[in-house]
DNA sequence: CTATGATTCAAACGAACGTATGAATCACTT
DNA sequence: AAGTGATTCATACGTTCGTTTGAATCATAG
């Protein structure tokens, strides 16, 4: 009998959490189903990460951990090359948004599994959720928030946070991939297959992104 | 003592659900809250509508059908004034998303709750709710996609649906306001407060919005 | 007033939930 | 080989869930 016992069972657990969280939800993933899929005992949960709201927030760390200090380093890159010049906001943009994206390739990274769980949390109503993400990402956001200032001058600062909030749903619907309404199915132009769509996503989006970034400053009526 | 009796307990079950779906999801929402902040008897809902799935659709059906046999309304009028030339993008777009956006200012169509309901759920992992949005909007989004295709000829027809996908994001996202990243908060500029943020919010979206779907075509690499 | 169908009510059902417990088993050191 | 701390295990606890039931109460028509 090849009774495999504990290659990671830690790992094992986050994977399946991971996978679970995105197709069902946090309401909608119960301990048990979590535990017998990744066939581990049921309190191993529990003694692993405490409880149920603990997983959940280790399954966002383990992949946030490194997104948000990739965000931090190529920021970095992109204002020391500037030398004190303000940096270009499409720049700016794939940094931030790009960066995320590209970790749909990145298996090792929790790949298309965590960007579509990423996407739909950022919508979800739970509290603890909301609290902890707004947690994580709060020194990351400011520091873009700045550096798109700074290449934007002539644009109101509260025009760019809300253009900022705007790309963020853009960018989050459309990893969250939910075909919600159906918009992509049968629909049969240029017979795109699922990977070609995905790598034509990153460019798509971002072309989307710099143009509403971009466009004309609305008129109050 | 007021022992006020069925006031219509329908359309009181429909506002706190309306109201607590948005708060704390489907999933998170249980029926003895919903009947016991609406005042009825937990058995109400299942007399009235059958079962909870069936209540979380029910309102939405009440609000959806207004809202799509509105958007119907407003491009058959637009479309009738074009005489046969395409009705400008600016004006499909404003047709689809801003009927949805100004219902925030009509409480007796629900107003900005049942807008931050939808906005959250067309990311909600549940299998049925996906579905049935679908279908709720399925001749709403062909009829809109074919407005497109012919406002803007020289753009491909999968760049018009992925950047019509975009749009729904930023909406999405915009209204569902979940603060999620908490990207509006602790920031004094212009000191608007939230009647000016909601009023000034529909031009900012159909700028940016605008400004996404005309964005330069993207370049393969 | 009485009969009838619609609605409300308190109470209960079985199932599923997250968590806790204490014994059994493992990996590893001495 | 014995001991030790980490991990796994089967099992149970108390709670909450959506739904159902059958009697009580309502509104209304004959």
């Amino acid at each position: 009998m090849a009774e495999v016992r504990n290659i990671d069972t830690r790992e094992r657990i986050l994977d399946t959490a991971e996978r679970l969280f995105m197709a069902h939800g946090y309401d909608g993933t119960s301990m048990r189903q979590i535990t017998s899929e990744a066939n581990v005992n049921l309190a191993a949960v529990n003694y692993h990460f405490g409880s149920k709201e603990s997983l959940m927030q280790e399954v966002f760390r383990r992949r946030l951990d490194w997104l948000n200090d990739e965000r931090m380093r190529v920021l970095d890159h992109l204002e020391a090359e500037a030398a004190g010049q303000p940096v270009k906001p499409s720049l700016i943009v794939d940094a931030f948004f790009g960066t995320l994206l590209r970790m749909a390739d990145d298996k090792s990274r929790g790949g298309m599994t965590f960007l579509r769980l990423l996407g739909r949390t950022l919508t979800d109503p739970s509290e603890f959720i909301r609290a902890f993400l707004a947690h994580e990402y709060q020194h990351v956001m400011d520091r873009y928030k700045e550096a798109l200032f700074r290449a934007l001058p002539e644009v109101p600062k509260a025009e760019i946070v809300w253009r900022f909030h705007f790309m963020l749903g853009a960018t989050s619907y459309a990893i969250a991939g939910t075909d919600a309404l159906r918009l992509v199915t049968d629909w049969q132009i240029e017979a795109e297959d699922s990977v070609d769509r995905l790598d034509r996503l990153v460019p798509r989006l971002m072309s989307f992104l710099i143009g509403g970034l971009r466009a004309p400053l609305p008129q109050f009526s």
